[in-house]
DNA sequence: AAAATTGTGTTAAAGTTTTAACGGTATTAT
DNA sequence: ATAATACCGTTAAAACTTTAACACAATTTT
């Protein structure tokens, strides 16, 4: 069974914004909220909240609204935070290296297992306790160790081959810093972080912002 | 004028994407390219490729396609790319630090003029040619300086104070790499990369293949 | 204990986004 | 030079997402 009619995707985005939201109540010592008061400090409508969350089944009580901690636990579970996950980098670059050191990922199950580069400077040395190997040492790494999640952070012209490799070694998620698409087989899944992207974006956005204001500077002489 | 019906913000989010298959397409010595063409290459439709670039006039020839030397200048231009723009980056851990030697956002215009933290020992020392300065000189060079961009990769507490801040300064963009949801001026713009959601939602996939793959081995026996 | 209020789950309507359809123009082939 | 083809711009339809509405259950107030 697992899942009757296929949940948006768009809609398991917004689960780990919950949980941040939850999260941060639940430390705030804030025990109950309802779909309004969530929705208010998230941005969203409170039909949004309610209607998100009908997709996975009823965790609130009429007249009362939602235990925070209950439904955090929920989404949670959702989203597999109960189960342990582990994550190899590949490429140690600057943002290998750091993404290897940001120890924030781990509150929420993921850890980072092994780190590879193909730089002989850095293949033997260690980020926090973990040996960063030759890149040629994946595929008995992987054969060793149960790895779900590749990230990957070489330059673009290597992220392809690096993804057909550890596809062909079984991994079943891919992060995917490189401003690469990655075409991969149905039974893969990929989540993309491209930087760029996000900062044209941001640059668009300025970009209108300047001009609107011109234009309002020129309405006023 | 400058715009008549506001262009949907997922319009906007796309024309980065399109750029970089236009780039590549440049790259490799092709110039010419049909609607149908570059939605392949995308995963898009050739009616969403049409009907996107239809918000902004129309840049293509029929029974030809698009120049995709042409496009990719007019897409830049809509992008804002053509102009320079300066960032700062506040908070130089692990990830600041990554983002300033990160080179390839120069190639689109965006530099980085100015690092800042609270460390004493980061305070003084250099990133590639660029001094980190003190946090509480963040005003002082705002002054000065002509900033466009404020990439916030500071610990989630100081993040509000941080964009409060810098908004006072007269900064109108925002690249947000904390998990803390910025609420800001309507002449503001945020674009946030949130990491840890992305991660989760990854982790969310990872765990529906593997519940289908084990439902398949049971069907199996 | 009854009345009033709160606030969910759920269905229906409105709004957005994507895909399809097609007239018509430029290109390419004959 | 003419016919056939390619493919854009544009409008229309379909699909999806968000918001509104509301019956009713639990809570809170009186």
């Amino acid at each position: 069974m697992a899942q009757q009619k296929k949940i948006p995707d768009i809609v398991i985005k917004r689960l780990p914004i919950y949980y941040r939201f939850l999260t941060n109540l639940h430390q705030m010592g804030i025990s109950r909220v309802s779909s309004s008061d969530l929705g208010k400090k998230m941005g969203i409508t409170s039909s949004q909240v309610r209607q998100d969350f009908f997709n996975f089944g009823s965790f609130g009580l009429q007249g009362y609204g939602y235990d925070v901690e209950q439904l955090r636990q929920e989404i949670g579970n959702i989203l597999g935070l109960n189960k342990q996950r582990t994550m190899i980098i590949i490429g140690a670059g600057h943002l290998g290296q750091a993404l290897a050191r940001h120890s924030a990922f781990e509150k929420e199950g993921y850890s980072v297992v092994g780190v590879f580069d193909v730089n002989p400077h850095l293949v033997g040395t260690k980020i926090r306790d973990i040996d960063i190997q030759h890149v040629n040492k994946i595929s008995q790494f992987c054969r060793e160790n149960k790895v779900d999640i590749a990230v990957i952070t070489v330059p673009r012209t290597y992220a392809k081959d690096v993804a057909d490799l550890v596809i062909s070694l079984g991994i079943r998620g891919i992060w995917n810093f490189t401003s690469v698409k990655l075409n991969v087989p149905e039974d893969v899944a990929v989540e993309n972080i491209h930087l760029s992207d996000s900062l044209m974006t941001l640059g668009y956005y300025v970009k209108c912002l300047h001009e609107r204001e011109e234009e309002q500077e020129e309405q006023e002489e």
